[in-house]
DNA sequence: TCGTATTTCGCGCTTCCA
DNA sequence: TGGAAGCGCGAAATACGA
């Protein structure tokens, strides 16, 4: 056989309720060939020998069918466990208990009745089994919250003053009375589970509110209009908050409770929140790191100045002893900013190139060389000497692992001799007429 | 000028501790130019008037250094201050409050000693403020927990019988003296956060090793040999317990406590339990309607083997006396299993090929056309009427919000009259003899 | 049914705030 | 400094296991 042949097509010739509704997943089981077991999910060995056209009919009789069908029903269950549906089939009520067919399959469903009706009917719930959840607003503002205690008469108030003594009292007895009702609509666990609701539900609020709801919502749900243990559920709500509390599922401050939710949600928030702090430790380092090079261009600034006023002077008073080439003495010994030195091995041969208009300089060197530009220079000649080191203890930051102790820079001299510097300055002096230099006038 | 000259350096001619360490960064930073303002960061517009060739030194001389450093430290943190930097610097005790530089600037560090020290030193911690946690073994069995009250003369045994008056108890006179020293160290909140700690510690743990626990780490933080609030203790972590088990984070099953851990696993696992239970559902959907099909095709076989039993005497019986074509009339009366019909709209032209060997047969349509299987035509005929329907009330799954009662499919009628079936097989036997059909025998 | 385990419940002290 | 808010604390009631 080939039978690949398959297509859309069009049941016009087929009664119109026998037409199979072809959804694609039916048209593609329907379509598999019986006689390809392979193919058909389910049709196992067992079955096939017993397939249709052996089929062990006793009879033709419409009217001894149930009979036979009951012996059909046995095989049909017996084919159903076999092929490892029969708990499922159990399960679904396809077979009883008995491994039998129900009726259905001959008879037309008997009108549906409850088939578990047990003689003792259950009696009517005593009291409203769940109230209708009360609008959260404030119905009754005066009577509320009674300012605390002792400020009213209330059933409580009258109870034994002694708890020793005294006849049981009405919360007694009532609890005596309906032990089992509310059992779990009291005490500490249910009223942490409202607590906790209402404040989730809230978001942010206040003891009063919770309370008072949850005050409402009891006395509300026991149909009883006393509000008899108000007090009660009062310091409840207090037990049931602190807990709350100390887990962290909810915070205080100043009377206003905050819902702080899910551990979950915490922990990313603190993640978030220790990565911000990271990301800002890093900024404040590298803005310390900026200031600290500030500070270090300022103070080399400074003391270039300093130099310069003073071999300047040096240079005009021994000018009129000993010099020859006039006014170039003093700006010879001084040092103009800003400039940039270009440096290069000494064997290095330099070409240099001016334009006309003396704006643009050319510059070819026969081997690498080096850019530094001004701050460069006076911290080479140790003109920055003496600045305070900010690298000091970081401002505390909420502990965390790692300390800032890390790349503490070796503490400067505190200061710098000026013999040194002179001696750094006259090297670097020399070092620059050799090489190629440019400078830019200063002021 | 044209400034990309730039390459890597030797440094070789400079003095070896002045040579710049190049990280990459700081290359780039030292290599600007400090005249283009744009690339040198936060030079701004207020510094650049002041810049290095107008510094006003006072002076050169070493000597009064200091004094003159006063000024200009003067000018430095106005600067500081201009560039913005006057909050950080202040921040990072680069400045006083006084807005002065450090001492640092001008003298060597002095030896470091705490700067703040106050007036009054504070007094040893009266007791271990955190105790080397004890090992949770049990280190004094026949002391511990003693078999609840009344069975051992405890101090607090002896205490006021009557609260009302009684001097005041061990408890309170310890609370009033050391007011705050342990007020975080008691009470619900507290009680709560180390119940909850040793839960989750522990795992799976009991009331007793829990209170055991807290009771041997609260004696042993507070020095005090007296066991003085054991029983109470004991009794706050019942609210602990119970508060923590209504939120969900423990539970409790006949004295063994254990960790559910924080509501975000819980609620993960129940998103994942949920997602299984839908799984299954699907699952079990998937095999009732698998099941559904397995059954109606038993059914169709079933009726069939019937229906063609009695057909096949019916037509036994009337070919003696008025048969022409003798054994083929009891086959004709008969459907034989598996088959498929290849059906196609009237007009449909349909070319049939046979091969030599009679195994594979070729069809050519001139228009589409449809595969049925024997199901399908057992289907189409009725004969699977009369099956019981499954979809009866899927087992009650643990409360869901979706129900499955979507698709319940129009309850079949109870039975199929046996003239209905007889039609519409001949109806579909016409069907198929005027069209293409195919036949495998059976058996 | 008793003894223990657990929970309910509210008195009165402490702390906070105006 | 007094009143209100907050809550420590433990007696008593109840649940429970043997």
């Amino acid at each position: 056989w080939r039978r690949r042949a398959f297509s859309s097509l069009n049941c016009s010739d087929l009664p119109p309720e026998q037409a199979p509704k072809k959804s694609s997943q039916e048209t593609s089981t329907s379509a598999c060939w019986p006689h390809q077991n392979a193919q058909r999910p389910e049709r196992t060995g067992e079955h096939s020998p017993e397939a249709p056209g052996s089929a062990r009919a006793k009879g033709v009789d419409t009217q001894t069918r149930s009979t036979k069908q009951a012996m059909e029903n046995k095989d049909f269950v017996k084919l159903i466990e076999a092929t490892g549906f029969g708990n499922v089939a159990r399960e679904l009520g396809l077979v009883d208990a008995n491994n039998l067919l129900p009726a259905a399959y001959v008879q037309p469903p008997p009108t549906p009745k409850a088939p578990k009706a047990k003689a003792s009917p259950p009696p009517p719930p005593p009291e409203t089994p769940t109230a209708p959840k009360p609008p959260p607003v404030a119905i009754d503002p005066p009577a509320r919250r009674p300012s605390s205690r002792g400020t009213r008469v209330s059933p409580r108030e009258t109870r034994r003053s002694s708890r020793a003594e005294a006849p049981p009292s009405e919360t007694k007895r009532r609890r005596t009375e309906t032990p089992k009702v509310d059992a779990d609509k009291r005490g500490l666990r249910h009223f942490s589970r409202r607590v906790c609701a209402k404040v989730e539900e809230r978001g942010v609020t206040t003891y009063n509110e919770v309370a008072d709801d949850l005050v409402q919502e009891f006395t509300s749900l026991r149909g009883n209009g006393a509000s008899f243990d108000e007090k009660n559920i009062r310091r409840r709500v207090y037990d049931a908050l602190n807990v709350l509390m100390a887990m962290g599922i909810i915070s205080k401050e100043k009377k206003e409770i905050r819902w702080c939710g899910l551990p979950s949600k915490q922990e990313s928030m603190r993640e978030d929140a220790r990565r911000r702090r990271d990301r800002a430790a890093v900024d404040v380092r590298r803005k310390r790191r900026h200031l600290q090079e500030l500070l270090t261009q300022h103070a080399s600034l400074q003391n270039l100045a300093k130099l310069n006023k003073r071999r300047g002077l040096e240079a005009k008073n021994s000018k009129d002893l000993m010099d020859e080439d006039g006014g170039d003495a003093e700006a010879n010994a001084t040092l103009a900013l800003p400039f940039i030195v270009v440096a290069t091995p000494a064997s290095t041969t330099v070409r240099c190139e001016v334009t006309d208009d003396r704006r643009e300089v050319f510059f070819d060197f026969s081997a690498p060389f080096e850019i530094r530009d001004d701050g460069d220079v006076l911290r080479g000649l140790g003109l920055h000497r003496g600045m305070p080191n900010i690298q000091r203890a970081p401002p505390k930051l909420p502990s965390l692992s790692e300390d800032d102790a890390s790349e503490k820079p070796t503490p400067l001299k505190a200061d710098a001799k000026v013999e040194e510097i002179r001696a750094a300055y006259r090297r670097e002096q020399e070092e620059a007429r050799r090489l190629a230099a440019a400078k830019a006038g200063a002021s």
